[in-house]
DNA sequence: GAGTGGTCTAGACCACGCG
DNA sequence: GCGTGGTCTAGACCACTCA
């Protein structure tokens, strides 16, 4: 006897928290509008804050919800598209571009970024800072590391880093024929100096897009572009990607 | 006066132990190899069990644990890269297709489905079940919308259901000429019966791969495919991807 | 049944944004 | 200075795997 299937299987609090605050978010909130704060929703749903805060960030994993510290947490509006495929994340410099030089340095890089290069593992090379925003947003940071064997010629340029020499350097690097590009996504965490430049605190989740740049028979250039996880969503192909947010526990049945 | 810079940023416990880890397993472990359990190695590093595991919980995200329940924490072998591209990610059915069906079922897909299909909110279409494989573990669980109407003749196939009528939707879509296709990736948490497919528990992080596939002027299928994060690198493009793995604060400086 | 990671609690203090 | 989210603690119990 007894109750017939109640609780039969106990899903994690915070599970179903982020069930019920998902479709609460769905009905009956505005993008942009305030959530009560935690304190307040750990005590209407009879939790500890801990266990609120669970919830929370599983919805802000899936781009529904935005915290800021002491302001507050608000509605995410939808993710934006960004294009990775081939036009927008193009030949880096070509005209189109939708990244902003920032700095230029020479380095030397990680060992794993040497590998890919085939350079020395102790040898320098033009590490270009770019930034890429979206809708007012910066929705990227991009470390570009270019062997100075890319570049032909950068004798006229009098700075030694900065924006100028970064846009020297891309400019420099248009002047060989791009063959091929190949990219990977995977799923990172914000380095301290990516976050500050994603206004995101350290460890916030990203996309890693990492992309090889093949001219002259090698690897003329290589891309490593965080993304913010919250607010993008990549697009690839012909058109402009799918609108597509998961729902919550809608299976095929 | 006073100490110089001692602290001057008082960064996180949980970062710091995040780094220190990494190094460690950087040059202390090998790949599979298990780590002391998280209440020894919390009083080793003389901090909450909650704090380690938020630790644990980021070097996971970034693929370098796998942490099993009743098992315990060991060292993730390096990201498998999956071709998402153009080859391996192709028209459902085709020669060479990765997926392997596991189920067809007619149903009302989720509203944001609908919409890209162009059908009605309340109109059931076909829904294919299909998973990844990759080195002899799960990596993706996929649902695939058909709309009848992309499916000339399924008369022939009398189970209402199952692997069989899964393969034969995909044999019929194979007479529809492919147009286009294109994808967007965005982070996302995985569903209950995903996260069971994926051999993962419900809310793990999770890639998801949005694919919409054209033919005869119309959205003839649509794709969502989930993605393990921690052990997935989604690679696209000409050649196999890259392989880079992020280094722990390491900036160009 | 012993040992593991997963969940949850009820507190405390800190860092930040804003008025 | 106040309210916010972010960090941290020291416990407890549960679910799972495996010998």
């Amino acid at each position: 006897m007894g109750t017939t299937q109640l609780e039969a299987v106990p899903e994690p609090k915070y599970w179903h928290l982020r069930t019920v605050l998902t479709e609460a978010l769905d009905s009956e909130f505005a993008v942009g509008e305030i959530l009560p704060n935690e304190r307040d929703l750990a005590a209407r749903f009879g939790v500890a804050r801990a266990t609120l805060r669970q919830a929370l960030e599983q919805l802000e994993l899936e781009g529904r919800l935005q915290r800021r510290r002491g302001v507050g947490t608000t509605v995410a509006p939808p993710r934006v598209g960004v294009a990775v495929g081939t036009e927008q994340h193009a030949w880096p410099g070509a005209t189109g571009d939708v990244w902003q030089a920032v700095d230029c340095v020479l380095a030397v890089p990680p060992a794993s970024v040497a590998a890919v290069l085939e350079s020395a593992a102790d040898a320098p090379v033009l590490t270009v800072r770019r930034s890429r925003v979206s809708h007012g947003q910066p929705v990227a940071a991009e470390l570009l590391y270019v062997p100075e064997a890319s570049v032909a010629d950068l004798s006229g340029i009098d700075a030694p880093s900065g924006a100028a020499r970064a846009r020297a350097v891309l400019r420099e690097l248009q002047r060989l024929e791009l063959e091929s590009q190949d990219s990977a996504v995977e799923l990172g965490s914000a380095r301290a100096d990516d976050a500050k430049e994603l206004d995101r605190l350290p460890g916030a989740p990203v996309l890693v897009v990492t992309t090889r740049f093949l001219a002259d028979g090698r690897t003329a250039a290589l891309s490593v572009a965080t993304y913010r996880a919250d607010t993008c969503r990549l697009t690839f192909g012909d058109a402009g990607g799918v609108e597509i947010h998961q729902d919550p526990e809608r299976a095929a049945s």
